[in-house]
DNA sequence: AGGCAAATGTAGCACAGGCTACACATCGAT
DNA sequence: ATCGATGTGTAGCCTGTGCTACATTTGCCT
């Protein structure tokens, strides 16, 4: 019988990370949106994504339900502690990543792009070699 | 007026490639399936990827309808060859995204998990620019 | 204060991608 | 030839993430 490549709970890992992709990416749009204007209306955050105010409104439903917002009817949307960490870890590997793309040669725009969508799924391990080798620069 | 960040057509092509995550997937794990056993049945599937047999059911009826796979019921899935050319495009960008990795000195088990995820958001400046860096070594 | 524009909320729809439970088909071994 | 194991198919459910259309609230301007 031919043995087939196993690859036992990668694709599982890469299903979990789509789940907290755009948790991630919402805390990490709404931190950036407070910094630079004050507060995070929904709004903001449904022109960031190109998306629906419909959209950003259930899914700040969820970030809530899930602890990383605090909202309120017709009031601004606000990070809770647990939102601050996981925002500030997310910009910080989204930063590594997108520096270790121009490092690599990578144009600025391709690599904006590309690293918007493979930070999230970069383990500490590989988060790790990309800072060693930008060190080593 | 503060400025916010554009990120502008970012988002919406992160979300594009999300799309098409789970035919390079299928396409590719059935290509290695048939490989390394002669025929590939959605029971293989379903373990490769860790489903059920009805998730794959469904999968597979989406590739089908966009024509990457032909099935007949009680039958082994083929590919079509659209589906042999997008599986071999997926298997090169991963092999490469896979031996970049390593080259970067990330660990063997790290290495496949990552460029699993991975893989699908990178562009071809990206891709390139891996290539390039792996010749030089 | 009144009224208009912009923001937000709500109802209801679609599709992708998970699942369990159950029904039916196929194939190999006896 | 049948029977049991294994593989497939079907029904029906859930959640997430997108949408349009319409209702309501806010906030600003006159």
């Amino acid at each position: 019988m031919a043995t087939k490549k196993q690859k036992i709970n990668r694709h599982s890992r890469v299903r979990s990370d789509h789940r907290t992709e755009l948790a991630e990416d919402y805390v990490e749009a709404i931190a950036d949106i407070v910094d630079a204007s004050g507060t995070c209306r929904a709004v903001d955050l449904a022109q960031q994504f190109q998306v629906s105010h419909v959209t950003v409104n259930r899914t700040i439903s969820r970030l809530e339900r899930d602890g990383y917002v605090t909202t309120a009817p017709y009031a601004p949307i606000e990070l809770t502690k647990a939102g601050r960490r996981l925002a500030e870890t997310s910009q910080q590997r989204h930063e590594v990543v997108f520096q270790f793309l121009l490092a690599i040669g990578v144009g600025e725009s391709a690599a904006a792009a590309d690293s918007e969508g493979i930070e999230h799924h970069v383990s500490p391990e590989t988060l790790a070699a990309m800072k060693a080798f930008l060190d080593e620069q």
